[in-house]
DNA sequence: GACATCTTGCGTCTTGCTCGCAGTCGCGAC
DNA sequence: GTCGCGACTGCGAGCAAGACGCAAGATGTC
């Protein structure tokens, strides 16, 4: 957290802004690779990333892809969440922060207010000094529909 | 959860029965498996339990080892864990459940009771109808140690 | 417009893990 | 003790996500 989030929206302009003040140039694919994100709202792939900015710019590289993810990311643009499978999966950070929960049984992904979270990250804190970040990864588990199923 | 967990301890005659008693057998790669979670312990990764088993059998392969890890979970003796980093974490599933906090910045690995995590998974079961499994995946952020440096 | 340097695309490599297959060996039956 | 079924192993190959180094190109400041 050497950087701190954007304040506002996703906006372009403040975001190149942004971006050329820390010294990094606002690139074509770094435009693109927002706009996807955007456009995807949340939870995206790189892959997906890539596939999205391919329809408008065909050339682009994945490994260009990966770094613009970290770049935002060391920005506050952007932040990264890992679920059940070994894929990272991306989303903008100014959206509304939230956990994950994602079942293991039928990969439903449900999205829980931080505010749900809260009292964990505060014991953990209190009890063991440790700054969690619970937005980080996704809480594995089984969802309303698969629960009964397992349990027999 | 097809299958219970074993009651007792690691009891090697235990496991053998019970994996015979499966359907599956006993063969000397699956004990030195068993053999080398229970010297390391938890939180061992399949490289690193090749690596003891080497010492023993140096021809041992890997994907007999993930093979084995797999086919012990399934018979509930040993359990993963995901951590930061890409790589999954296995151990015996009969030592006492506990979450895991994992630092960000200095991989530091904390260990803390399942009572500290039960009132969220009690939430999520409540409100969600989630059946969250807390042990599964490592809690992201800084520990006491880096938490300070990190917050300027 | 020139220039320093950040960024890209490309090729290659690494890591963690999976799969198919042929041969091996555990273990219950006799 | 030995037989035979089939679970299991080792091996080779493969895969997907992602990292890395480098030369060429683009960006932004002066």
């Amino acid at each position: 957290m050497t950087q701190r989030p954007p304040g506002g929206g996703p906006d372009q302009a403040t975001a190149a802004d942004r971006i050329r003040a820390s010294g990094r140039r606002m690139t074509v694919q770094r435009r693109l690779v927002l706009d996807a994100l955007q456009r995807a709202r949340h939870h995206t792939t790189a892959e997906d990333v890539a596939a999205r900015i391919r329809r408008q710019l065909p050339q682009i590289d994945p490994s260009t892809v990966y770094r613009n993810l970290e770049a935002l990311e060391s920005l506050g643009y952007v932040t990264h969440t890992h679920f059940e499978d070994r894929v990272t999966r991306w989303h903008l950070a100014d959206e509304r922060r939230h956990g994950h929960l994602v079942c293991r049984s039928c990969s439903a992904e449900i999205e829980v207010p931080m505010t749900l979270l809260e009292p964990l990250a505060r014991r953990l804190r209190q009890e063991h000094g440790f700054e969690a970040d619970l937005a980080h990864s996704a809480v594995v588990g089984l969802c309303r529909a698969c629960a009964p199923a397992a349990a027999r």
